[in-house]
DNA sequence: GAATTTCCTTGACTTAGATCAAGAGTCTTC
DNA sequence: GAAGACTCTTGATCTAAGTCAAGGAAATTC
């Protein structure tokens, strides 16, 4: 009993957003930590429900995402075990701005609103903690908004091989950190169109591909497209922008 | 001399950020701010700058948005007096993570970011204004990405309108508070294909158009658009999602 | 108040990417 | 290890929206 107590606290104290707090702190989160368990799958809380708390993930992996009337799906984020998701609806108390399920059988904890406000008061180290944390979502969704609206999807594709090739500090080679249906959902599309795309950038030999290992062949080209510049076009100089 | 100072002592005593703030706290600010001015369609700052502080407008109106080696841009976010931006590279150091530029002849002040560190630190109550503004540009950026993938150009018209007429209280006309060149690029669009989805708007009988004054006439059919349904499907009901 | 620039609209055309449909792999699961 | 269920690929077609081009309406400037 003690033990599963002292377990968690270990698990919270290495969680970015609990960083810096003291131990019995810690405790008493463990304390009011309620442990939830979802299948592959399930749906976590839907947009437009109450925000009550929010969460962090033990184990498994959870996708944020948005879904029109049509059934396409937008993910705006992934989170893996120790990173926390929901924060905002726990902050301002409105209803969550985006849904989210568990993408394999995932455990999260949950906390409610009130511990986490009421820690917030007492511990002015958290409020710059979650001020990091807000910043880096910022920033990921502007990156989101720059990709979505100014580049096509093997634009997107691109940037994403590279981010991951950055990540997995691996030059030729990466690997796929999810299905490529869920990695449409991510880049903005359907699974047919990055399939194709896939095949795309495999014949013009800017990657080859083995399952979800993808060699990256050329880099620079592959920045290329990243960047915005098409295929065809090998490269462009800079030019004016006319104020719109 | 002294009353330049305590007018803008005034001024910044109704920012947003500085809510709370003692008067003494206020004047350091008044001290330190550096008064700038830019006219029409000049460049504040450009995606990598350095970030080394952010801004207060004053008068005036400013853009922050994302731009394509094309020339194609996205419009993130507009300031209005009273408002500030550029506060995430202000808080963590990094670059700007996109470009701002007045659209009409705007005074701002700037901060740099050394003092609204410092200021950080000593005021827990800061910190906490921070985290509703950032909530509030999370929301928004969610908001717009969700917009950007899963509705068309219609629907985020109509969105937009909508939203005008509930800031306007205004519920049968709205006006435009910005060009409709400027207004394609807040949607993610461009001025011609904006300027199609107005008249078959407008031919549908959902609105009518007087320059910058849109009257809504069918809100009811408005918010379906908005909502994401098309124009054609009068309406449908609620369907399941497959898990992609 | 004429002139120049900026902004908006309309038309003809092109295209990236979505949709629909049908197979082909892969992986579970009993 | 066969059955079923996902997951991915490929082809044919469609369509929303971007591009290019040109004319008209407003608004600024001198």
């Amino acid at each position: 009993m003690n033990d599963r107590l002292s377990e968690l606290r270990e698990f919270l104290g290495t969680v970015q957003l609990w960083r810096g707090l003291p131990a019995e702190q810690l405790d008493v989160l463990a304390k009011v930590a309620i442990a939830q368990t979802y299948r592959k799958g399930e749906i976590i809380f839907l947009q437009g429900d109450e925000g009550r708390g929010f969460f962090v993930v033990i184990s498994g992996k959870v996708k944020v995402f948005k879904s029109s009337p049509e059934g396409k799906e937008q993910i705006l984020e992934l989170f893996a075990p120790r990173e926390h998701f929901a924060e905002v609806p726990a902050f301002d108390g409105q209803c969550f701005p985006a849904s989210a399920a568990a993408l394999e059988k995932t455990e999260v904890l949950f906390f409610p609103r009130t511990i986490f406000l009421e820690l917030l008061q007492q511990h002015p180290t958290l409020a710059v903690n979650m001020l990091a944390i807000f910043a880096r979502h910022l920033r990921h969704f502007a990156k989101l908004i720059e990709d979505l609206s100014l580049k096509e999807v093997p634009g997107r594709l691109a940037a994403y091989l590279l981010y991951l090739s950055e990540r997995q500090a691996a030059l030729s080679a990466v690997e796929l950190d999810m299905t490529k249906g869920q990695l449409a959902a991510f880049l903005g599309t359907i699974p047919e169109t990055l399939s194709r795309v896939f095949a795309k950038l495999s014949q013009d030999g800017l990657i080859s591909i083995h399952g979800s290992k993808i060699s990256l062949l050329n880099r620079e080209r592959l920045a290329g497209l990243a960047a915005g510049r098409k295929l065809s076009t090998p490269q462009s100089t800079n030019r004016d922008y006319p104020d719109r």
